[in-house]
DNA sequence: AACACATTCAACCGCCATGTA
DNA sequence: CTACATGGCGGTTGAATGTGT
């Protein structure tokens, strides 16, 4: 970087249509990348960055403007839900829709939504509780699927206390440490362990329900999780795995 | 009409991973 | 091995816009 002098020369705030137009050209004349090269030979004053981030968000072809559907906004949810704030991923299930967009409706809609309803199920919940407290020992199903983000989401809420929620986990990613070679998204090497952690631990043989069943038609070849029935070990926690088809 | 407050979303920031010299 | 450049990501900010009083 060129130091201050050169930051300060950098043209910032919202884009105008104009240079929508240069660096729309130029892009589809000398194709992606190297935008600091790009930021410099087209005329536009911008970082290379943000001639990324505006071509990537807005001027990309098959970009897709305005509400969300029914169907996407339930994506989300259900993807967020698996994954937490990994917005790429869940954005590269929505044709035409970008990362910022689907973290922008997340904040502004979903998750709002998100917690109006659990707030419901959690009132229906206690209903059911005050029925069900002495017997549910046994039984107990264990919900969760929130990633390790530091919002709350939807699926278990770092924020939410055992009350409600039968139990409280996180999924938690753990450094790349399988064998495991991993196909998805085109990724040989990346293979992720997830860990559910858990304050409690349950007995042996206890099956992982979620709040919702996966959609195999919306998740198609993305992810897909082998199996639900996990084996609880001696440690607080059990794995996971998400596994390409 | 004028103001205050709330909401939305485009853009920026900082960090991290990867590639390359 | 190290340093640097670049790209990508998630979190955050703040201007624009909408809504209520």
């Amino acid at each position: 970087m060129q130091n201050k002098e050169a930051k300060t020369l950098v043209k910032r705030g919202l884009w105008k249509p104009a240079e929508d137009l240069i660096l729309k050209n130029y892009v589809e004349a000398h194709g992606e990348g190297n935008w600091a090269l790009v930021s410099a030979r087209s005329g536009l004053m911008r970082g290379g960055k943000s001639c990324r981030l505006r071509w990537k968000n807005y001027l990309r072809p098959n970009i897709k403007r305005g509400r969300m559907s029914e169907e996407e906004e339930d994506l989300i949810i259900r993807m967020h839900k698996l994954l937490g704030n990994r917005w790429s991923l869940i954005a590269g299930r929505l044709p035409g829709r970008t990362d910022n967009e689907v973290k922008n409706h997340w904040n502004t809609h979903l998750n709002k939504k998100c917690h109006l309803g659990k707030r419901k199920a959690m009132e229906s919940n206690q209903h059911q509780n005050h029925h069900n407290e002495n017997d549910n020992d046994k039984s107990q199903k264990l919900r969760g699927g929130s990633c390790n983000n530091s919002q709350p989401t939807c699926g278990a809420n770092p924020e939410s206390t055992s009350e409600g929620l039968d139990v409280v986990m996180n999924i938690v990613e753990k450094e790349e440490s399988s064998t495991v070679t991993n196909n998805w998204m085109g990724d040989t090497k990346s293979f992720i362990d997830y860990v559910i952690e858990t304050p409690l631990v349950p007995p042996n043989n206890t099956t992982f329900v979620f709040d919702d069943e996966l959609d195999v038609a919306y998740l198609d070849s993305f992810v897909l999780f082998e199996t639900f029935e996990c084996d609880i070990r001696e440690e607080t926690y059990s794995q996971v795995e998400f596994s390409p088809w």
